[in-house]
DNA sequence: GTGAAAGCGCTAACAG
DNA sequence: CTGTTAGCGCTTTCAC
């Protein structure tokens, strides 16, 4: 029980070398013999010896950690791109501290702020506002960012085409025969998210030769419309609540089709039509671009559209 | 663009006075004249400074954050939890490390070690395996630890009365007219919650002279039984599909009960009826416990128990 | 192969 | 009220 733990100078002591080789033997660098290194590992483990990761850290002027900026953990989704990238940081030695917005603007600066204080090796953004200010603190502190899920052109970024996927899901229901389909958002959707969503659907209307309707903000029946287009699942399924609630049948009366591809949708019960996000694909991709980084890569930001997937469930039909 | 970021000593340099004084001003800590403390702060804005945390924590020797370990992000549960942690670490100025162990023990070990290592002020263990070596090692290094959700009388705890709420899942079947109850429970419940909550059917089932099944340790329907009793919502939810993927309706033929109160059960369309955990409440007492070892608090470890919620929805009803 | 010396940026007594 | 003095535990040239 002791009060202090040990140092690398206790090791030293009792192993009868300098600091130099035991740090050297701990962390496996240089040349250090055989017999040497075998009585330093010994003696480290006899005293209980811990590095110091702070001492480290100060040493080398940067955590040996990852900060992630998450909108929302309780949306499924972005729990899971959580949970890979804490993954992947863990298999690289890296610690992940994380960071909640709800969605605020002003609280994505200060968490950013507070990452650098903390001097992590990189952030990832599984939201981010698109306040061009965070980026600049971030590239003024040289440490690497790359945000995923939603797209920014100014930073290293991994995002699925927005428009695209939503032209799917308008494609697909107006194909089912609807003609009045409206599009549904939400407050945590990222403002850059909501327009190339919003866009997505108006130019499938159009091309369709039907008429976007503006965004609805809230989940609730619009007058003669007979499907939407959700901007997330989660929203397509409060709608769903909503609808049903108001005694509206899905997708008898009305079809709904979502965009993410979360666990919720996924369920039987539900059976959420939706624009499927590659989470694995997106978490790789943004690992490899943020690694990029790390390892000195230079240059100008790199992004990486990924396809969306249509997975028709049971939540639409015909009108 | 510095290639080195200012320091305490540069903007002390600038306003003219020691860096204990501008380390005065910074923290709010000491007696610094309003003159001095305006003209340090202007200088600290022109600079562009920023604290360093890594050089702080080193000298304090503990690290001004916390860590979190958890067995499942993806279960909203646990990501509910998460959340919350981090709301209140974060109104504290404490960072959130997370760790997500997919419930394997030597997992959970190694990144309580890591997390050591990085001098964490506290632990929050939102899944614990059991495994006593753990909380040895945390006491050792004098880092306060607080088990939340699941019961351990060795450590400060907070959890829900598994084997009451329990006991009330199987009442509710009972008083519906069940007499064949099956308990199923997964891979990722810890084995002392497995423990209490199979006690509690059991007990339950004895004190209506039922007969208790083995638990089971897959979502897949039993012969001859007509209610099932899930160890959490997620095992509920996949037997529910399970068995109507078999052509068995829910509640027509069977019914099913989860434990936890997540969202997902919540929706409508699931309607799982299901033991709540007062999740705000686990969390409130589980952070309370932590601070006060924090603030200094000695003693023996403390549990507080809280009770579970029987909320009767749509997937349960008379055989 | 191994060691000595010089810090990383900050806090914390203790003087003045 | 402000400054001086020591480190916190580790890495990193640079000698030997």
């Amino acid at each position: 029980v002791s009060i202090r733990r040990p140092t690398i100078h206790d090791v030293a002591a009792v192993s009868g070398v300098s600091k130099t080789t035991v740090s050297n033997v701990i962390r496996g660098a240089g040349r250090v013999s055989a017999p040497t290194r075998a009585r330093v590992l010994d003696s480290a483990r006899t005293l209980g010896y811990r590095p110091n990761a702070l001492a480290r850290d100060l040493v080398r002027r940067r955590a040996n950690a990852i900060g992630v900026i998450v909108g929302d953990m309780a949306n499924s989704f972005y729990a899971e791109l959580v949970k890979l990238v804490e993954r992947r940081a863990s298999e690289a030695e890296l610690a992940t501290m994380i960071c909640n917005t709800d969605g605020h603007a002003e609280l994505e600066a200060a968490r950013i702020e507070t990452l650098l204080e903390r001097a992590v090796s990189g952030v990832v953004l599984l939201q981010f506002s698109g306040d061009g200010a965070v980026l600049d603190a971030l590239a003024a502190a040289a440490v690497p960012a790359v945000v995923v899920s939603c797209w920014d052109a100014r930073a290293d970024c991994v995002a699925v085409d927005d428009h695209a996927g939503m032209a799917l899901a308008v494609e697909h229901l107006a194909a089912l025969g609807h003609r009045r389909i409206a599009f549904v958002s939400g407050p945590l959707i990222e403002a850059a998210t909501h327009r190339a969503r919003y866009a997505g659907y108006a130019d499938a209307m159009r091309a369709r030769e039907l008429t976007p309707l503006p965004a609805g903000l809230d989940a609730a029946a619009v007058p003669g419309v007979t499907a939407y287009a959700a901007a997330n699942d989660l929203i397509a399924v409060r709608l769903i609540d909503a609808l049903e609630a108001a005694g509206l049948r899905v997708p008898g009366d009305v079809s709904v089709v979502g965009f993410d591809g979360t666990d919720l949708g996924a369920h039987p019960r539900i059976g959420l039509t939706t624009v499927a996000q590659p989470r694995a694909a997106l978490i790789a991709h943004g690992v490899e671009l943020l690694g990029a980084r790390l390892r000195g890569h230079d240059g100008p930001p790199r992004g990486v559209r990924l396809a969306g997937e249509l997975m028709v469930r049971t939540t639409t039909g015909a009108p």
